[in-house]
DNA sequence: GCCAGCCAATAACCTAGATTAAGAAGCCAT
DNA sequence: ATGGCTTCTTAATCTAGGTTATTGGCTGGC
């Protein structure tokens, strides 16, 4: 399990707010639980909200025509988490965020980022910012699965993601590299050689 | 080669302007040329300038380990093409951003689009949202890259950029896709039977 | 304390796509 | 027109990683 997290310091890190503009901001969040393997958002359902995690682990993955997972993210303590295509569309989406383990999220409505924005407008730099990191990450992602190897791509998922290496079942984590579970053990017999 | 692109109609799909407004961007953009394989940026540069295409075509791509070349973006006229991950931090990038053909861009230096952002808060919007479509797009790239076949991933390609497939070398398309140009030569052979 | 689900490991065999090499065909610029 | 590029094609061989199947270990609920 990871530490808790607080919203307030993690926005700090981008934007300057008034005591008034946070409070604006943090009635504007729903707190949710979520047991173990519990989904926050199927397949097919339009996504509504964005979460920040503040406990526990979520995924965000979709299945392919032959059954076969592929994690697009994880999403520790202090990370956000939407299918950001439904969001943004509010069509159905095929992003299916689930909890790894007992966790915790604010979630914050597409409706109220939106009035958000109005109302206080750093939060569409903070947001700005934030999907401009996630944009840079995402396109060294493209660049690793196009260049690298699975044991490269390995070592790329230990660098972003240092505290999950262990807590995470091993399939989840060849499910992000793009490997199927067989052939993940057996790279990681290889290494230690 | 593209029909020629206006930035202010491309902007006024997002945001309302005032004339004054849109004078204040005007001001701050500088055209520049570019002949077919110049270089707009190269590897190990700082990249200081967000560039929007008004004319012909760029790429923007790396070369890994092994001297193969890997194409992050293609951008025809109307779309932006910087290296995100230097113009945030402001250190020497891997991205080799070259022209395809002749053709001419809008540069928007990283000074100016921070003043912007201060005299125009609307440009924070404005960036926002064109951030977070080429988020979706490039996390539909990794899905893509994960769960299709070559051929598939080449049927997304000519969907997504439906003016380049017979306008651009099969080389630069196969280093979009993932695969070698002798194997994209054998799968549009066999994709006729 | 036992059954049911996961999860990891190993092994034999299989395939999509890479590698290497060689020509053929277009496209300039002199 | 001709020599030098760059692009495209074909073909033989090779390999990273997939598929299928089996085993055994661990955990959690009743």
């Amino acid at each position: 399990m990871q530490p808790p997290a607080n919203v307030l310091q993690h926005i700090a890190r981008h934007i300057d707010l008034e005591p008034a503009e946070e409070k604006c901001f943090l009635d504007m969040l729903s707190p949710r639980s979520l047991k173990a393997r519990e989904l926050l958002l199927d397949e097919g359902e339009v996504c509504r909200h964005s979460a920040f995690v503040t406990r526990g682990c979520l995924r965000g993955y979709t299945i392919d025509q032959n059954g076969y997972e592929h994690v697009l993210q994880f999403a520790p303590p202090n990370w956000w988490i939407a299918d950001m295509y439904s969001l943004i569309t509010q069509k159905p989406g095929t992003l299916i965020i689930e909890a790894l383990e007992d966790s915790e999220v604010l979630l914050l409505s597409k409706t109220d980022q939106e009035q958000l924005y109005r109302d206080v407008p750093q939060f569409e730099r903070f947001f700005r910012i934030i999907t401009e990191n996630s944009l840079v990450t995402n396109r060294q992602r493209v660049l690793d699965n196009l260049s690298l190897t699975a044991s490269q791509r390995y070592e790329a998922f230990c660098h972003r993601y240092p505290t999950l290496i262990d807590t995470l079942p091993q399939k989840q984590i060849a499910a992000y590299i793009g490997v199927t579970p067989e052939f993940f053990s057996k790279m990681k017999a290889g290494l230690k050689k």
